[in-house]
DNA sequence: AGTCTAATTTTAAGTCGCAAACTAAGGTTC
DNA sequence: GAACCTTAGTTTGCGACTTAAAATTAGACT
C-alpha cells in the first residue's frame, strides 16, 4: 500500500534524477532556478550538478547577466552525451531513426516488410540501427539505447512479450530475437499507442499536462492514458483498448468479433464502410489514407460523405465523452492520422458531440487539442523510453534497470 | 515529471510509514518478519518500531516460537491508539459510525433527512459524531478524524468543494460548515463511491490486488478505480463515472440529458423503467430496492422479467468490458446494493457477457467478484480516510496533512 | 551448567541535505 | 578608481539517517 523507499543513497539518486529531468524538460537553466524549481537547497543543486557535469551528462552553456550581481551560468544536458534509436514496428515496414540526446534526428530509414514474421523483422530492426549509426558516423558505443514501438500489447518483465494479433505476433520475445541478431544496445519495448503517446507529451500536444488522454485514430483505433505524468499501463499493459469499447450497444460488427465496438465507427476502415453502405459503391481506389482525405474533400458537395463525416464526429464525440467521465483529464489529444485529417476538418463538430455526452463538471475541466506529431511519432516516442530511463536515474546509462515500468 | 522527495528526513517518515501500513494491513508481525517484508535492515526495523511502540501506535502482542532461538515477539497497530468516524451522506439520510483503529464497529446512529440542505447536514454530523462518541464512552480528544462519504464529486483543496447534484448541492463547502456547526476534528471529505472502493480495498474483495474496479450499481451507477493500490481521480477529483458512458449510441435518455448512458440501462431506475415500458404496466410498489428484489423474483416465472433481466446482463456485461479495456485491471469488484442483487443470481451471464464484448488478453487477466459490503460500504469507507492519513506518516495524527491526496 | 540457534539491539561507519558562512563576479557610487 | 552593493555559487560544520557487523538476549536441548 505504502510507497517503499529505504536507504540514504536512493535519496541522492532521487534527487539527481529530480535536477536532471528538469534540466532535460526546461531547458537551460541555472543553478539558482534549479534550485527554486526542485525546492532543494542551493548547496545540494550545487554538489549534484558538479557531478552531473563530471559524468558528462550535463555541459555549461553560457551565461546570463543577473541585475547587478555575479551573472548565472546556464546548465543543460549535453546533447551529444550519448545517442537513442527509436523503431516504429508497423504493419507494412518500419522504420529506424537514430537521434541525440536532445532528440534531434540525425539519420533515418524506412523499409516495407512484407511477410512480418518475428525473425526476420528482428534481424532488420539490428541491421537498420546499424545503418543509421554508420550513416551519422557515430561510434557505435555512444547508443545509449534502442526504443521500439510495436502495434499490439507488450507484456513487460524480464523480458518483453510481444502479441500483435494485426501483424500474426502471438507471444513473441522480440528482445532476445533481436539480441539473437547480433543487437547488444539496452532495449525497450513498449506498445506503440504508448510510445505516440509519450512523444506528444514530452514534445507535443500534451505538453505542461498531468492528466491527458492521447486519442488515436487511425486504421484502427487506441488510445495512450496519462495519469499524473506518466503512461498508464494497467495490470498486465493493456490498458487504453478505447478501440474496443463498446459504444452502440448490438451494432457494427467490429473485426475483433464483438459487435460495436468505437473503432468500427470511426476507424478509417469503419468510416469508409460506413460510406460504402449508405452511397452503395466504393469511393475511387488508392490506400486507405488518401481515400479518407478524398472523402472529407467530397463532403464539401456530397450529402452523403458530410452526413458520414457528421456522424462520425457523433460517435467520436460520445467515444471522447467516455474517455472525459471515466478519467477525468485534463487535456484530450487527438491524434493518428485519421485522427488528425477528421480533426482538421470537424473539430468544432467533435468538441459540440463530446460535450453532448459528458457530465458537465469533467467537460468544463479539458481542452481537446490536436497532436502534433505525424507519421514520426511512433518512432520519437520509442527513442523517448531510453532517454527516459536515462533521467530516471540509470547512473550507468548503458545498463539500464529492467524497464522503467518495474521502477 | 520526475518524483520528487528532498531531506533525509523525509526518508524516516517514508520508512515509518512503510512499516506501519504493513503491520495494519498484514496483520501481527515480528521484527523480523516486517524486515523481510520491507527490504530495510533489521537495524531500522528495530529503531522505528521503537519509536511506533513509544508512540503508543504499535503494540506488542504475544510471541510466537522459532526453531530453536529466541522466540519472535509480535507486534500489530494498537487498536486503541484512537478512533475514527465515518459518514455515510446518503441522497435519504445519513449514517454516522464510530471505529477504533482496526476499524471494528463501536457505535453507530442513522438518521433520516428530508430537506438536505448543507447546513442542516453540516449540523446534523457535527451532533450525531458527537453521539456516536458519547454513545462508546470514549473520550471526544482520542478522534483522530472524521470522513465523510458524499454521492456526488468532491474538489480536493485547502478546503473540499462539493457538487452533488442529486442532493441539490453545488459548490457547497462541507468542511466549513461542520466547522463552523462545531466540528474541530480533523475531516476527510470523498466521492461515496470511491470510499466504498475504498473499504473494498482494504476489507473486501479487492484485498490483495492493486489493479481494481469497483463497479457499483444501486439506483445510480458508479465506479471506483484502483490503479497501482490507490484509488484514481483524474485532473479534478471527478473520475470514475462509469454511469454516464455511452453504451448504445442515441438509445435511452438518461437523467443527465445525454443518450445512451449505461445508467438508463444497467442502474435500478433505468432496470424498471425497461421493465415497465416491456410489460406495459408498473410492478408492485415498494421502495425501489424491493421492487428490485421483486422483479429478480418474477423472473422465475415470467417470460418478461427474465428477459428485462437478461438484456441487463448484456448491457451491465458491455460496461464490465469497456472497464476491462480501457483500465486492464486484474480484479473487478462488482458491487452496491443493485449489483449485489443481479450479481447473486446472474453472475455467469454477466460474465460471458463481458467476455462477448472484452479483448481477450485483457479479459483473460480478470477475476470478476462480488463486493464484500453491504450498506455499511461508504461509512467504512469514509473511516478508512482518516486511518490512511495516520498510515501514510502524518506524525501529528491530529494535525494531518491537507490530504492524503496532495501528498 | 553449558551449548546452540535465532531474534533483537547496540555500535561504529559512511551518506546525505541543509543552514550559514564564504567566495566569485559583476555593477554602482562618489 | 576604490569602496560598496548585489546576486550566484561553493565550502564547512552539523544533525539525521540507514546499514553492516558485533554484541546481547531468550528460549530449547543436552
Amino acid at each position: 500500500m505504502a510507497p517503499k523507499r529505504t536507504t540514504v543513497r536512493d535519496l541522492r539518486r532521487q534527487n539527481r534524477a529530480t535536477l536532471l529531468s528538469t534540466l532535460f524538460f526546461d531547458g537551460p537553466l541555472s543553478r539558482y532556478e534549479l534550485s527554486r524549481l526542485s525546492g532543494l537547497s542551493a548547496a545540494t543543486v550545487s554538489n549534484v550538478t558538479a557531478e552531473l557535469v563530471e559524468d558528462g551528462l550535463v555541459v555549461e552553456a553560457g551565461s546570463v547577466d543577473s541585475d547587478g550581481g555575479r551573472p548565472r551560468v546556464l546548465l543543460r544536458v549535453n546533447p551529444a552525451f550519448g545517442h537513442v534509436v527509436g523503431v516504429d514496428v508497423g504493419e507494412t515496414g518500419i522504420k529506424v531513426e537514430l537521434f541525440d540526446l536532445a532528440l534531434t534526428q540525425l539519420a533515418a530509414r524506412d523499409h516495407a516488410l512484407s511477410p512480418s514474421s518475428p525473425g526476420p523483422v528482428a534481424s532488420l530492426i539490428a541491421s537498420s540501427v546499424r545503418e543509421v549509426v554508420a550513416a551519422a558516423g557515430i561510434p557505435v558505443s555512444t547508443v545509449l539505447g534502442v526504443g521500439i514501438g510495436v502495434p499490439g500489447t507488450v507484456e513487460q518483465g524480464a523480458s518483453a512479450v510481444v502479441h500483435a494479433p494485426t501483424i500474426g505476433w502471438d507471444g513473441v520475445r522480440l528482445e532476445e530475437l533481436i539480441r539473437a541478431a547480433g543487437g547488444t544496445w539496452p532495449l525497450y519495448v513498449e506498445n506503440g499507442a504508448k510510445t505516440q503517446g509519450q512523444a506528444e507529451m514530452w514534445f507535443g500536444a500534451g505538453r505542461g499536462a498531468r492528466h491527458v488522454v492521447i486519442a488515436l485514430i487511425g486504421s484502427g483505433v487506441g488510445a495512450a492514458v496519462v495519469t499524473d505524468g506518466g503512461v498508464y499501463r494497467g495490470a498486465t499493459s493493456s490498458a487504453g483498448e478505447w478501440g474496443h469499447t463498446t459504444i452502440a450497444y448490438g451494432g457494427r460488427p467490429c473485426r475483433c468479433g464483438a459487435l460495436g465496438c468505437l473503432e468500427a465507427y470511426v476507424g478509417a476502415e469503419g468510416i469508409l464502410d460506413r460510406y460504402r453502405k449508405a452511397r452503395g459503391r466504393n469511393l475511387s481506389g488508392g490506400d486507405e489514407q488518401s481515400t479518407v482525405a478524398a472523402l472529407i474533400t467530397a463532403a464539401e458537395h456530397s450529402r452523403t460523405a458530410a452526413r458520414v463525416l457528421d456522424e462520425t464526429a457523433g460517435y467520436l464525440g460520445a467515444g471522447i465523452a467516455n474517455l472525459v467521465n471515466l478519467f477525468n483529464p485534463e487535456r484530450i489529444v487527438l491524434g493518428g492520422w485519421a485522427g488528425l485529417a477528421l480533426g482538421a476538418h470537424q473539430l468544432d463538430r467533435i468538441v459540440a458531440a463530446t460535450r453532448a455526452h459528458a457530465l458537465r463538471h469533467p467537460f468544463d475541466q479539458i481542452s481537446i487539442r490536436l497532436g502534433h506529431f505525424g507519421p514520426d511519432a511512433v518512432a520519437v516516442g520509442a527513442a523517448t523510453l531510453p532517454v527516459g530511463a536515462l533521467l530516471e536515474g540509470a547512473s550507468d546509462p548503458r545498463k539500464p534497470a529492467p524497464h522503467p515500468n518495474i521502477a
